[in-house]
DNA sequence: CAGGATCCTATACGATACTG
DNA sequence: CAGTATCGTATAGGATCCTG
């Protein structure tokens, strides 16, 4: 039965470095607002960013739009008008990331409740 | 219209404050990693975790679980055993998480599997 | 065993000004 | 409009040693 054990504990190993994997990524202060974002407009500009986000800066931002497209998670589309638009929306692979903002969404409003409830 | 269109807006910054309360529990390189780890195995000693998180060093871990026992996700009970046993286990609250670390775990999976594919 | 204390570094983030 | 550049601070995190 040693083997199961083991068997179980790689298991786990696994998880955790996917976890892991998934927190590189969306951790930090502004890349899930930002996501969150794109997924409820569907189309968002980086003056909207700077809209939508209270408290980010354009650096931060600048930055993190950088970042997230890199890991594929957002698409950039420059659009030649006059003054040119840029234009920010989710990549197939971006997309799949409505499951979990959806869940962060109400989880977040459900914790504010559980923790202003215990300040009273 | 107009109304409509202010309601669409303070919704979203409803929603997206909601998502920040959310990330500013879980963000950072070991609070997920913690969470999962009692997930998975339910009840979990310090020693335990060291041993299933790689890299952790015991000042972050012992600094990670008391700010995931403040924010009432975690539950720590000693043991009045000889050494002193300390067991962690989720509290109600902090089970709520199961499923965005169920999500996580799957989408740091097939993140991975996304971005390795970009390189080869 | 379950941490606490101390020291140190890296980087995340903020503020402000500037540009094609 | 959509950023970049520069500078400064704060905090997150790492390494090591110590203790009841």
């Amino acid at each position: 039965m040693k083997c199961q054990v083991e068997d179980f504990k790689k298991e786990h190993k696994k998880e955790m470095r996917a976890v892991q994997d998934s927190m590189y990524v969306l951790s930090g202060k502004w890349k899930i607002p930002i996501l969150t974002s794109i997924c409820y407009y569907n189309k968002r500009r980086f003056s909207d960013f700077l809209n939508d986000i209270d408290g980010i800066s354009n650096r931060m931002l600048s930055k993190e739009l950088k970042e997230l497209e890199i890991n594929k998670l957002i698409k950039r589309t420059v659009l030649d008008t006059q003054p040119i638009v840029v234009q920010y929306e989710l990549t197939e692979h971006g997309l799949t990331l409505q499951t979990i903002i959806n869940n962060l969404t109400e989880w977040g409003i459900a914790h504010r409740k559980k923790i202003v409830q215990g300040i009273e």
